[in-house]
DNA sequence: GATTTACTTCGGCCACGGCCGAACTATCGA
DNA sequence: TCGATAGTTCGGCCGTGGCCGAAGTAAATC
């Protein structure tokens, strides 16, 4: 147990691990220029990061792509996150980069950022969703909504990753949906194209598309 | 984040976190045992955490009582041991102690171990409660079942800590159930004499009351 | 085949941090 | 008042591990 956080307490590694929770799969050199060290150095990181099977590899030609070798990866470092937000308050320099990522981004798999927690409190005021600290439910309501809007619930039930999962937002405090749901809807938002990846970050934008429908279908604007 | 990182990932301070995950307060000596380390040491590390706000402290005479500081730090802690068992494996010596921990121990506030694995799988199979792997919820005729029992929901649901949350046991490799209801569950069962605990370790008993009760209530037999 | 790019291994430097011995402070009990 | 116990700070030792420069492989490009 002390070597996995002992692993993710360097601050070069835990930048990296930081960059992954984007959610894709990064090549050796953009993990080396986000943790700002060198590429010698970044090999050994991600060997030991691959060791200890906190990362998965695929050669692809001359790259190698590295991504979190799971959810239970993200949901160990979301909530090294958590408790980090809650310990003495540090500094953080604020960027224009920020301002994009506290907008919308993607968290591993799902919308997190203002729009993510948009996105929740307007289910939770239709009633779609109930969300506590620790576990949130889809009502029935919920389900019909979902699949009006063409998410596939099915498909998420069938991964064991049943329900929704709070997931508490570093920027916002306060939670949006993650789990299944929150991939799934993530995943639809991406088809319907109302959200784009921002090349080369973890920031999301909105289309003109995706303002009409999150305003449409969740009384959003953003 | 790297700092909380790199607080868990000294082995010493491993073991007491892990020690605290008992969910009571420790002394700094008892601390000192069970990281194996001295006194002085032991010291240093405690300040440490103390400072980064993972553990809260309380002088009580000239002994000083730490406890984690909250839920979040508990399941930190969880999910950082969950990943650690995705890991590649490791030899870990089995000892008398770990024969009883294995069998019943408490998990910051809810119980684990074989009888938490067990309760949550009756509970599951009574239409109880549906575990899926990143959250749970309670039906209604667990609620009921429950008020039954006497375990107080509605101070649970009071504490925002709304709905259960499946907890990953790390010896049975399977969910028992945590968050409120966890919690106001082995509440009740500690108030019912079902389960003792053991001097000094995180090891809990089952009275003779709790195998009549547990056969009783969630046929049950430990 | 020659060059560039992506990534690696090797080797050595250096500093951070964990560890304990020694000595100090505070509380309890007689 | 005088140990005894719980916990502390201080100082110095030492090993682990992060870092980069240099040099080496593997794949794409010319």
């Amino acid at each position: 147990m002390a070597e996995v956080a002992a692993l993710v307490g360097d601050p070069a590694r835990a930048n990296m691990l930081c960059a992954l929770l984007g959610g894709r799969a990064l090549t050796a050199t953009e993990l080396a220029y986000s943790a700002g060290v060198s590429p010698q150095t970044t090999s050994g990181h991600l060997n030991k990061l691959f060791s200890a099977r906190l990362l998965v590899m695929m050669k692809q030609g001359r790259h190698r792509y590295y991504r979190l070798a799971g959810p239970h990866v993200a949901q160990m470092l979301e909530s090294i996150m958590n408790v980090a937000l809650t310990g003495p308050p540090r500094f953080q320099p604020k960027s224009r980069l920020d301002e994009k990522m506290r907008h919308a981004r993607t968290c591993y798999d799902h919308i997190a950022g203002v729009v993510g927690v948009g996105l929740a409190d307007a289910m939770a005021a239709h009633g779609f969703v109930v969300l506590g600290d620790e576990a949130g439910e889809i009502t029935a309501s919920g389900i019909e909504f979902l699949d009006r809007l063409g998410v596939d619930l099915t498909a998420a039930k069938s991964k064991r990753r049943v329900f929704c999962r709070p997931c508490l937002d570093w920027t916002e405090r306060r939670p949006h949906i993650g789990g299944a749901v929150g991939a799934a809807l993530a995943h639809r938002c991406f088809d319907l194209k109302w959200i784009e990846r921002v090349r080369d970050t973890r920031a999301l934008m909105i289309t003109p598309a995706g303002r009409r429908g999150l305003l449409e279908y969740f009384d959003l604007s953003v």
